[in-house]
DNA sequence: GAGTGGTCTAGACCACGGT
DNA sequence: CCGTGGTCTAGACCACTCC
């Protein structure tokens, strides 16, 4: 049970719709059937509905009813991206060794050619950190990170070697609320090849990732350069 | 102005946000002081506000206010993926001149193994196409598209030269509500040297892509592989 | 015309943050 | 403690779909 009621609600019908409760019609009870049901006011209803909508999983469709969306096999990969985990591996197995090594640690401030790549302002001191993650001992991506001194204070080479964002969350006290990345494919520069395990791909991925407190604040921007072949990402649109 | 009151709202507040308003404390007005102002009730300034918080403009920070989050340079980059478009281009020339060529369009049934990779059923008779896709002459993307004949029904190879898209929203009627993506980079194969503009690039984008109906019928299933450097991706993230 | 979801109102109580 | 956003209620009217 959810605290909260149109969590529950929202549950019991992603639940009840992936056992195929509803695949005589693709269409959920109205909301006023749901109403009496769950004992609610039609706010809560329409609630727990727009969840399902923003998953993909239905389609309001006004003066017809909820819409079922057929399944598919994406449903069966789906994963969200970022989440400040970075990217999601393709081989989604439990028991993979996961490693990082850190190639560099240094306080640095951020000059006008960096201003303008990142999104920090020139004279503000920040740490620079390159490390490599290794996959089951494969090297996977390379992160080039930039954080603010003046809220990410006394960072140091040990804290980095282990997570960053438990000393954020636990140590520092800051809430980490939104992240928003950008992906593309990039050729491979010499730096990918000399810390990368590219076999003979010449091309890497790119994310670009900026993180966020409580405050508003711009804290992390961080480059990850990754091979190809390994990660994938799941989005939804709705509406043309 | 906007038909609806809580678009208008969002809209007003969005601006507003943009030109620096409530830079001096990066806090929008309290929800009572923004019922007051538009005079409406708590639900509708909350439905905007949710919209901004959907943008990754703001945060809403429960006891404090609601918080507008730093201005970065992925906002400039911003655009959506998907939206039955495909990828943006990162050329953002308005004068870019775009070609289809249309290599192969026939019938055919889904076998089982066409089956385990699309999300089709066995025997469903459907058209096969693959198109290529030149900006200012270069080709950049080849897609491969699956549709279902028992939906999209009658489509010819002229209707494909043409847009399929205009065809199935003016004459057959539908309305496309939704759909579905997954997205990653594959080593390139011969069929990519031989349609795409690939420089010395030995890998691609690839983009699986599945379309939705009203009724939630999925129609279409199609594969498009892109060269590097080319396109991206935004996305946004909340909660940790 | 009957029934559906979409928008909106005017209240209520709660959980959390800052003082 | 007070003020904030988070949840929820019980109504109302509208636009759309389908018969």
């Amino acid at each position: 049970m959810s605290s909260n009621k149109f969590e529950f609600i929202y549950k019991s019908l992603r639940l009840e719709i992936e056992e195929g409760v509803y695949n005589d019609t693709m269409i959920l009870p109205t909301e006023m059937e749901l109403c009496k049901r769950f004992d609610t006011s039609r706010n809560t209803i329409r609630r727990a509905i727009q969840v399902l909508n923003d998953d993909g999983v239905v389609y309001s469709a006004k003066g017809r009813g909820v819409v079922i969306l057929e399944n598919t096999n994406i449903d069966k990969m789906y994963f969200k991206i970022g989440n400040f985990q970075g990217l999601k591996s393709l081989s989604s197995n439990k028991y993979v060794k996961k490693d990082t090594k850190v190639q560099l640690f240094k306080e640095i401030t951020v000059d006008e050619i960096l201003a303008q790549k990142i999104s920090f302002i020139e004279g503000e001191r920040v740490y620079k950190i390159e490390r490599t993650r290794f996959l089951n001992g494969k090297a996977m991506m390379f992160d080039t990170s930039y954080f603010k001194k003046s809220i990410i204070k006394n960072l140091t080479e040990d804290i980095v070697k282990g997570s960053i964002y438990d000393y954020i969350k636990q140590k520092l006290n800051l809430k980490i609320v939104a992240s928003k990345s950008i992906l593309k494919i990039d050729t491979a520069c010499e730096k990918d090849y000399e810390y990368l395990h590219l076999d003979s791909n010449n091309c890497v991925g790119e994310m670009i990732n900026v993180v966020f407190d409580d405050r508003g604040r711009l804290f992390e921007h961080t480059v990850v350069r990754y091979i190809p072949n390994e990660f994938a990402l799941v989005t939804f649109d709705k509406q043309v």
